[in-house]
DNA sequence: GCCAAAATGGTAACATGCTGTCAATATGCG
DNA sequence: CGCATATTGACAGCATGTTACCATTTTGGC
């Protein structure tokens, strides 16, 4: 007999096994929809950070957006840099912190990739009604800065 | 301005940054907590699937549970069995894939893990009930299957 | 029994995230 | 002004995931 005594058992691990999986999924499809355009998902993703903040965002604010550390921003970034994605605008209030913009180009494709996602977007809307997808989010959103709190709480 | 048009306010978008932004919380937070037993969130997952199985399946078929690749899951394994936490059993159904069982420490180490963790899911459980809880995993799992149905008709 | 296909393990190359550390730049207080 | 602190960028090293490819073992149709 297969044992499962708690907490193996416990709602909150259900959740968090569905998050990773859902994660690697999202990613995985993500990679799959935008390759065709040269962009992997995380390319997409800073691109969707910058176009959110209309290139008035340095990198370090792109990645306090994202919830990631600064450097992965950083090198995600260079490397759309250097595929003419984005290109660097002189920042007026900071001398060294270039603020991130997207070149024509960067903007063609990011518009390519949203083309390519809406539809789908949609179709998680036939499947989830937009009431409970919203509330989903809310849920995660606030189990998440619960997370976040007790974090900080304990450095 | 900062414009904001279609999709990009897409509520399935909100879903997807938050289901990124949780699966790094989480991945953060279980590294603090189980830092001082010598585990990683990674590891400790797989030492999960393992006692999930009761000490049963390969490493494929804990890959395959875990949503993850054979290789992510072979590479932690092996890390934990050169650890002393796991070890390898012989497979009747299988001269070459063996099966994965815990060791005495493992297991120990694996039940300290579980003790330190049930406050923390406990708590979840109080900042959102078990109903909303469980229903946002189902909503979670409905939208993944969906996606992963998606990514297989377009192959 | 035999051979093709699937499953499994092993290894390598690579993408994406992290932390740690240092230098350069802003900011704020005396 | 001058100095402590915070912010930002750059670089290195590492953890965890991926895909690609090959060898071995099992399975199933002929």
């Amino acid at each position: 007999m297969i044992e499962t005594k708690p907490p193996f058992d416990h709602p909150a691990n259900a959740l968090a096994l569905e998050i990773f999986r859902l994660n690697g999924a999202l990613i995985k499809f993500g990679d799959a929809l935008v390759k065709p355009l040269g962009l992997t998902s995380a390319r997409w993703q800073v691109l969707g950070s910058i176009a959110h903040g209309g290139g008035t965002f340095p990198v370090a604010r792109l990645a306090d957006n994202m919830g990631l550390a600064r450097q992965s921003v950083q090198r995600i970034v260079d490397e759309l840099a250097d595929s003419g994605l984005v290109g660097f605008a002189p920042n007026p209030a900071h001398k060294r912190a270039k603020l991130v913009v997207m070149t024509p180009r960067g903007e063609d494709v990011f518009e390519k990739a949203s083309a390519l996602w809406l539809p789908v977007a949609d179709a998680l809307l036939t499947w989830l009604d937009a009431h409970r997808l919203q509330q989903t989010t809310e849920n995660l959103a606030a189990l998440r800065a619960r997370l976040e709190d007790h974090d900080r709480s304990s450095e």
